[in-house]
DNA sequence: GTTCGCCCATGACAAATGTCATGGGCGAAC
DNA sequence: GTTCGCCCATGACATTTGTCATGGGCGAAC
């Protein structure tokens, strides 16, 4: 009995190589391919994946996003992500979005293919020292507000720019930065930004 | 005659899929495989590839420091860049560092083997969007202490703590920040350091 | 029905940031 | 040997940023 497997990544290199990759296993098959969040479901329900493997980086819609969508929409698929970086936030989301199994790309090949068969037995499948992680760094402190004005404020607009993107007064503007700040233990309006991203609150 | 390839790049999983999609062409055999800059001189030296597939985003040694390295000490080896995002910058240096292709994950897998094929033919192997953009942006406008400067900033120090890093006084710092903002057309420290960062000229 | 937290706003204030003018030392190019 | 650009510094200035106190509206929880 062989297991279908789709693959969303929006690095088409990276999308072949882990397609050699998988189907080296003599029982895996990869029969879809997407580049785009927008195109998950679509393709999920054309070729009925058992398991569907998502970057969370992706143009379109977000890998979480699909992920959502994915176990609303197409319920006998497990969804497995697979993201560069082990952000705390990331895996938080996953698991509220429905994942089953949430793979790094640091982890060895062996790793990813093991994590595959065991979400096709009932498990769910998670990096140790990112769970860890996540435990540790705990929820995000940050109010929805909050959080708005960090986002607008990566690009580095200013507190006017910031003000007019969200309708707001600029001493509001300046409260929730300064209310970010102080929650994220930064001392910048820069550095709550850094801090508060790799901390996954944004 | 077998294609003899050395793979560097820092993600477990993405070397072992790369290795999985080369090993299908029949002329292709994947000799190493290492996961820091700095292993890859003694890699190449113990197994003699003919081309060296290098990432740039590497702990130990850059990959730009390492393909320096490489065509400097193992001069048979052809140095192909093999790199996530394309930003101007890497481009330009990664020619400087002796390298003869450079391909970004974003292409499609037929692309890597081509390149692999052609950079053994003696050819030069560029992908030509990155080509053109890389020429658009220009070489970096910035002195030496305006990129120190940015360099430090990226972490979201203040100036005081830039003039104590770079044993500076504090009004120097700010003047070379001032130029910097400048010369990239921002209007913000923050800004300046995400667009000089864009362009490759950090 | 009171209390609490989030939302939004204003005003005032200290501190950090960005700009400008100015000037000296130093090495490379002409 | 002068000129030019980069290096470093200082001081003064306007602007922006960060902090704090204060207050009203609104929905959820108790």
């Amino acid at each position: 009995m062989t297991i279908r497997l789709l693959l969303a990544d929006d690095q088409d290199l990276i999308r072949g190589a882990l397609t050699a990759l998988l189907e080296l296993e003599e029982d895996f098959e990869v029969v879809a391919c997407v580049g785009r969040g927008d195109e998950v479901v679509a393709a999920a329900r054309a070729h009925r994946p058992d398991v569907a493997l998502l970057d969370i980086e992706m143009p379109g819609l977000d890998g979480l996003a699909a992920a959502s969508a994915l176990a609303a929409q197409v319920p006998g698929c497990r969804v497995v992500m697979l993201t560069t970086f082990g952000r705390t936030g990331y895996l938080r989301r996953a698991m509220v979005a429905g994942a089953v199994g949430f793979v790094v790309k640091d982890a060895p090949p062996e790793a990813l293919v093991d994590a595959i068969r065991r979400v096709m037995r009932g498990d769910r499948v998670i990096d140790p020292d990112l769970a860890a992680a996540t435990l540790a760094a705990g929820e995000s402190p940050l109010t929805t507000r909050e959080r708005d004005v960090l986002n607008a404020a990566r690009s580095g607009a200013g507190v006017a720019a910031i003000a007019g993107h969200l309708c707001l007064s600029e001493g509001t503007v300046r409260n929730y930065l300064s209310a970010a700040i102080a929650k994220t233990g930064a001392r910048n309006r820069m550095e709550a930004v850094r801090l508060a991203d790799e901390k996954g609150w944004l």
